[in-house]
DNA sequence: CGTTAGTTTGAGGCAGATCAACTTTGGTGG
DNA sequence: CCACCAAAGTTGATCTGCCTCAAACTAACG
């Protein structure tokens, strides 16, 4: 969802500075808020109590987040985590209130986007399913890489995007660069073939 | 989502009847109409290309389905198919169009309910990569029959609704009625030990 | 240039999938 | 109402993809 389309009817908000690593809202807290990315990336995170960790979806510039909390009103089901030096604009809940009542086509928009993430999220339940781990990285990588390259992505995220392991992650690359799919540059990677990569398995 | 809500603004629809195994829409097909169910229950199935199968969500009595992909305006991710004698009723798309434009307070309700699922379908994902096969059956057992006690679910489709294979519910259900947390009747299921269940591991 | 976080690679183990053979269930039609 | 049979379920044996653990390496940042 995109701020611009709601920036027109805001009359109050505040702003507020992260560096990457920092946390904006933490995993079973209460929503109070809905929160816009001015600039920078933020990553949305589930933590298990056995120590491992999903990442469920990324937002970039010009992104909200932190809506689905607020609109199923329940705590949050994941920590969201600025990647980088990231500007967010904080609108508080009867800003919201106020702003649904006053506009509702703002609604329908939001009813588009959920049904979206909604499809993604339960094609990536079936993909850990029918999909190898070398195919789910494959596609991360080309996700990932596409929406956002500017950023460089570590193992850990990449594995945790494939619900899969960091170890794994490397193997994976590795057998890629040997086959020219992609280049490895430092920490970061270039994507060579595309169409290889996507259709990447074994 | 019920269909309660939306009830009072319907002018005109179809009804229509399947029996079990009938499939009501089909994965990968456009969608141009809301299906809500008068009476039995709806299960939703993706399908990927190496023949697996994932149970997505089910509906029962009094349930709208079909409105994920009708609202992203996208194909179907999944089959919709009757799990017993169904009767189902179909809202146009221009009377879908004239209730969302003539009521928009029922968008709100929509958003609530994409925002819940969403929320359900990012647990599930995790719970793939944090929980074992027996925590994801016994979660299922209990979701599954405590939501829908007059349905004899299939061993495939509680394995679908995990996210695994027919043999591995088997196994965990003979534990489990080994340990008398619940107890098998021919192919249906009582639950002996709810808390047990919910905890049960390995 | 030192330190730390991130990455690579190997070896080994195991949870759960797969394959296979057999049993049970419950609906159907004679 | 019972006999039949196809569909569903059980159980064992085996296999394997991926995780885990470990150890050495390297990039990046102050």
């Amino acid at each position: 969802m995109k701020y611009q389309k709601i920036k027109p009817f805001i009359k109050h908000s505040n702003s507020r500075n992260y560096k990457r690593g920092e946390i904006i809202y933490a995993q079973d807290s209460l929503p109070t808020s809905l929160y816009f990315i001015e600039s920078g990336t933020v990553g949305l995170f589930h933590n298990s109590s056995n120590g491992k960790e999903v990442f469920l979806r990324v937002f970039g510039k010009g992104s909200i987040f932190g809506h689905r909390s607020y609109f199923a009103n329940s705590p949050y089901h994941a920590n969201s985590m600025a990647l980088g030096n990231t500007s967010i604009i904080i609108i508080s809940n009867e800003e919201c209130q106020r702003i649904c009542k006053e506009h509702p086509e703002l609604l329908m928009e939001m009813v588009s986007q959920l049904a979206v993430d909604l499809g993604q999220a339960e094609l990536r339940l079936a993909g850990v399913h029918d999909k190898t781990v070398a195919q789910r990285v494959s596609e991360s990588l080309v996700f990932l890489k596409l929406r956002y390259p500017d950023q460089v992505w570590t193992r850990k995220e990449i594995a945790d995007f494939s619900v899969t392991t960091f170890e794994s992650v490397a193997r994976v690359m590795t057998l890629l660069a040997e086959n020219n799919i992609i280049q490895k540059n430092g920490r970061d990677f270039i994507i060579n073939d595309l169409e290889k990569l996507i259709n990447f398995n074994i």
